[in-house]
DNA sequence: AATTGTTCGATTTTT
DNA sequence: TCGAACAATT
């Protein structure tokens, strides 16, 4: 009794996609298909009649995950999409705060800061507080922000036992009502706010939980304490909560995501439907045998095994590098051959632990003539010019912004300096009003007329700007701001030039739901901050980090810097959470691959100006060795690239333990020597694999070489 | 107001 | 080592 919906489904996502309305965990492994259960569930309950599409909220983290659901939904069966609540937590959110402004006590103009923005308003109230940016790094403040916010911490609230928490709070303190004044958010306060407005409002709540029967959440590991807290308000006793989530791909601890919502779902909601999809669609047998066997190493895991209906396929292929120039000199060498056999580029992934190490492998890339793209640079709308540009837009639909006024009343330059902004400052601080208020009622010294010359300009691009189109009104900005002139006249101003055009197309092709365009189109500009990912159809190498990897795939993947220290990060190993998540990392990283896997790694590495020497990571010993394929076991470097570029190994000391050497210490296991001092009767610095970093006596340690 | 020097820090990051 | 971010110059 099957629907046709359904046709094409395995048992477990079938089962998955017509559950009764009733709670839900789905745990989805790498590649099984979860994207499809959670379109085809939606299509289901509509196409069945069991809800319309006003009774379904579907939520995601990001813009990208949001869109392709929509896309396959509306592939499926013919939808109006504008009334659906399908959108990212910080994107309902806002939704929720636009239609109820004045319940959650804001303005109808507020507007949303990215972390750009948030970054400089926190330091702002330092600077008024006059805290000392050395002793509270705004970084660290808007941290601390944060993750209150994201705990559901009010600065009142906040438990501050020392001093130097105190100044904490007082500054979390002092940027609430910053905020307030100006009628901005942050992201965290999209989440907050929302959350408030539903647990402060008894009506309101009950309305939103009458509505929603279906609610279903993707990347449920992933989600903040706040996130599920506010799944918990919205979810009624009618509703029916839908989450997926793979326990082993959560690798957003640090940012606050709490894998434990996983169990917790489970036993706040006694959840009697618990459906693992463990058939992988993506990769070949050894690929998902590596990954299956690394994770098996966590300790707290659900517990899931990937398979596939695939064959064995080709074996992981490990190059180890006497360099990091070695390492590049390698993938360059043989992404050339897998063009050569007819591999698109495009379908081939370089994957890295941490960002620094792109720089030389786009090198090499650069040197090979091999095109490339890095992901996770500036995007779009976050450039300079664009939040110069969005900033006079901020300030012609708000003028209490602040933040944005400071951005653009000088730029481009025009006679406003320091001393001018001092006074202003002052001015709104004694009368607590916006630099805006202070602006337009004059004094302000000798700069008087320039000040005034700036309010009349963005008065007349508030009035002009009335009624007109919204493209116009951008291109109007651009134009009497002085900021096309400005990058005209720059050197280096081309591409600058252009973005802001691109701005204007951006106007033109925006649809609004809202009436008010521009205040949606700021929204919209916080909220997606652009694309930066490959354009279709561009053909050259995706160089990410394996954090940005997560989702996509590609035929054949590079896994570089396999090394203890790097992956897993010495920063993560102290702590066995934080060991777990390294490892779910690797399991990630792993799992990109379809057909082919290549695993990398250097004996040393320039790190911080240093040579650093390590060795192959824990994560290598822990795939079955039958799987892999050493490229140069026992190698002969001189058949490698690498030697050319490589630094010859130091020359052995007296003592016999040379830089880079592989040693075995009866209590602290293996390592490898990274520094030595004094020869015979001096020391030597070891980097062990389980016990860091140690200084030894080389007469009395019993260090034992150990061959490569 | 733009250029030049100096310091600091360096895992991962979406909204 | 190297780049950004800030301070100190001219």
């Amino acid at each position: 009794m099957s629907h046709p919906l359904t046709a094409y489904l395995n048992p477990q996502q079938a089962l998955a996609v017509q559950l009764p309305d009733e709670h839900a965990l789905i745990l989805a492994g790498a590649g099984s298909g979860k994207t499809r259960v959670l379109t085809t569930r939606i299509a289901w309950l509509f196409a069945t009649g069991r809800v319309g599409p006003a009774a379904l909220l579907a939520v995601t983290f990001t813009n990208k995950a949001a869109k392709e659901m929509l896309a396959r939904i509306t592939a499926m069966m013919p939808l109006n999409p504008r009334g659906l609540w399908i959108g990212t937590f910080h994107g309902l959110c806002h939704r929720m705060l636009r239609l109820h402004h004045r319940d959650a006590g804001l303005p109808a103009t507020f507007v949303i800061l990215d972390s750009q923005d948030q970054l400089a308003a926190v330091k702002r109230v330092l600077k008024a507080l006059t805290l000392n940016e050395e002793r509270y790094p705004p970084r660290a403040v808007q941290h601390f922000i944060n993750g209150h916010k994201e705990n559901g911490v009010r600065a009142a609230q906040v438990q501050a036992r020392d001093e130097y928490t105190r100044h904490l709070q007082q500054a979390y303190l002092e940027y609430e009502v910053q905020c307030r004044r100006e009628g901005v958010v942050d992201f965290a306060e999209l989440l907050l706010a929302s959350y408030e407005l539903l647990q402060g409002n008894e009506a309101l709540r009950a309305h939103y939980q009458q509505r929603f029967k279906h609610i279903l959440v993707d990347e449920f590991q992933d989600t903040n304490r706040l996130q599920y807290a506010w799944l918990k308000l919205l979810a009624g006793p009618q509703s029916s909560l839908f989450a997926v989530g793979d326990d082993d791909q959560s690798i957003y601890a640090f940012r606050g995501a709490n894998v434990g919502n996983m169990q917790d779902f489970q036993r706040d909601y006694a959840v009697r439907h618990v459906i693992r999809l463990e058939q992988n669609y993506r990769s070949h047998g050894n690929i998902l045998e590596a990954a299956n066997a690394v994770i098996s190493h966590n300790r707290e895991r659900l517990g899931k095994n990937l398979w596939t209906e695939e064959s064995a396929g080709e074996p992981i292929r490990v190059f180890e590098a006497l360099s990091d120039h070695g390492e590049a000199d390698f993938l360059v060498d043989e992404i050339g051959q897998l063009r050569r056999d007819g591999i698109e580029l495009g379908d081939v992934a370089v994957l890295y632990r941490s960002n620094a190490q792109s720089r030389l492998i786009e090198h090499a890339l650069v040197q090979a003539g091999l095109p490339y793209r890095v992901y996770g640079g500036l995007r779009f709308y976050e450039r300079q010019e664009i939040k110069h540009a969005l900033a006079y837009l901020r300030l012609v639909a708000n003028q209490e912004d602040d933040s944005a006024l400071l951005r653009i009343i000088n730029f481009p330059t025009r006679g406003i300096g320091n001393r001018t902004l001092d006074i202003l400052q002052e001015t709104a601080r004694g009368t607590g009003t916006s630099l805006w208020q202070a602006a337009c009622s004059g004094g302000a010294g000798r700069s008087a007329a320039a000040v005034g010359r700036f309010v009349q300009l963005v008065e007349r691009m508030r009035q002009l700007g009335q009624g007109m189109p919204l493209p116009e009104l951008v291109s109007l900005v651009l134009d009497q701001s002085g900021l096309r002139e400005h990058y005209r006249s720059e050197k280096e101003g081309e591409e600058r030039l252009a973005n802001l055009d691109e701005l204007i197309n951006a106007a033109a092709g925006f649809v609004s739901e809202d009436e008010n365009d521009l205040q949606a189109f700021l929204a919209n500009a916080s909220l997606e901050g652009g694309e930066h990912e490959a354009r279709p159809g561009e053909t050259a190498v995706q160089l990410m980090t394996v954090h940005a990897a997560k989702g996509l795939e590609f035929h054949s993947v590079f896994l570089t810097g396999v090394e203890e220290g790097l992956f897993p990060h010495e920063n993560s190993v102290s702590e066995p959470k934080g060991l777990e998540e390294e490892r779910r990392l690797m399991y990630v990283a792993i799992t990109r691959a379809r057909r082919r896997l290549y695993l990398s790694l250097a004996q040393s590495r320039m790190l911080h100006g240093q040579t650093r020497y390590s060795i192959a990571s824990r994560f290598l010993d822990e795939i079955p060795q039958q799987l892999l394929k050493f490229l140069n076991r026992g190698y002969a470097p001189q058949t490698f690239a690498a030697q050319a570029t490589a630094p010859a190994r130091a020359q052995a000391p007296a003592h016999g333990l040379a830089l880079g050497m592989s040693v075995r210490h009866p209590k602290f296991g293996i390592g490898v020597v990274t520094d030595h001092e004094g020869g015979a009767t001096g020391n030597v610095q070891v980097n062990f694999r389980e016990h860091g970093p140690k200084w030894l006596a080389v007469a009395y340690a019993k260090l034992e070489p150990l061959p490569d």
